[in-house]
DNA sequence: TTCAATGCAAATGATTTGCAAAACC
DNA sequence: GGTTTTGCAAATCATTTGCATTGAA
């Protein structure tokens, strides 16, 4: 698998950056490039604590932030609800159903923001463009909202609001 | 201004839905009609308050719930912190700094996604199409994060994940 | 050996919920 | 008057932090 090719690239950066390498790390890093399912620390912490006991949430957490801030991986926007990330960082979009919860990548041609965003004042850098798709999988039942009915990775209720302390970019 | 007609147009749809019209709602709503900075729900009961001291930030939160699933109001997507909401329904796209959190609407001819949806499997249904241009304002500090620095509406330091409870689209 | 990373538990921030009182239609 | 909404306080959830310990380099 791929995922086995990205660890090592992964160690390698790692090592490059200073950063250490360690089993957690790695696992946490695993867990995100084997899955596409764009899952949230909790997913993650999860997954992982059955062949790592050890394991603490908090690490779980600590490891995400330090690999987003090192661009090893990405955080994925949402309108609330856990935050979800993303190991793949080729430029793409995000299919989200408000059924299901589920969240596919897909590929579009780049848009062209840039011009729009030089309008702005005071004028605006890109550095992101960042593309969320928000409808429902041919599968899942219509209907108003999101509410009720089963959900794989998110859903539970209609969420309102969203995260939880520091800043959103 | 604007926003008297809109509280008015207001008024009259939750009547025609059979929504209450409360002195609450028609705050909350008029604050995010009057304000294109897509405050937080704390933003908007700081707001408030000073003309309504009985107001509670857990109205604030069931009112903005309520306007956003019954399509007043729309919740605007961020990689974490508090939820962002937005009264401008009209199809727009987001200029985000990641330095002072500004967040500014703009307007993007709209790009096509539907096509790109279509080849999902299963095959997925578009009903919105979100875009977060994420940089930085020219008359911000450049730099690697948007770490540290003075912030109007929102960084306090890199944030990690998201939101609270349920689910997020 | 040394400094970064981990685990645990407690703290925080954001948001939600239960319930009785108040308000709208 | 009957049903929604509101307020308040307590509960939840997601995430962060303090601190002593462990471990990678």
């Amino acid at each position: 698998m791929d995922a086995d090719q990205a660890c090592l690239a992964f160690a390698r950066r790692c090592r490059a950056e200073g950063v250490r390498v360690t089993a957690q790390r790695l696992a946490v890093y695993r867990a995100l490039a084997e899955d596409p399912s764009h899952p949230t620390a909790e997913t993650i912490y999860r997954r992982l604590r059955g062949a790592m006991p050890s394991l603490s949430p908090a690490t779980v957490y600590r490891v995400l932030e330090s690999l987003v801030r090192d661009g090893l991986l990405r955080r994925v926007s949402t309108t609330g609800g856990a935050g979800r990330f993303d190991a793949n960082l080729a430029p793409h979009q995000h299919l989200i159903c408000r059924v299901c919860g589920r969240m596919t990548d897909v590929h579009a041609p780049t848009m062209e923001v840039g011009r729009v965003a030089g309008r702005a004042r005071p004028r605006f850098i890109v550095e992101d463009v960042d593309v969320r798709i928000v409808g429902r999988c041919e599968t899942c039942p219509p209907g108003p909202g999101g509410r009720r009915g089963p959900a794989r990775t998110a859903p539970r209720r209609a969420r309102l609001a969203s995260t939880h302390r520091t800043r959103s970019t």
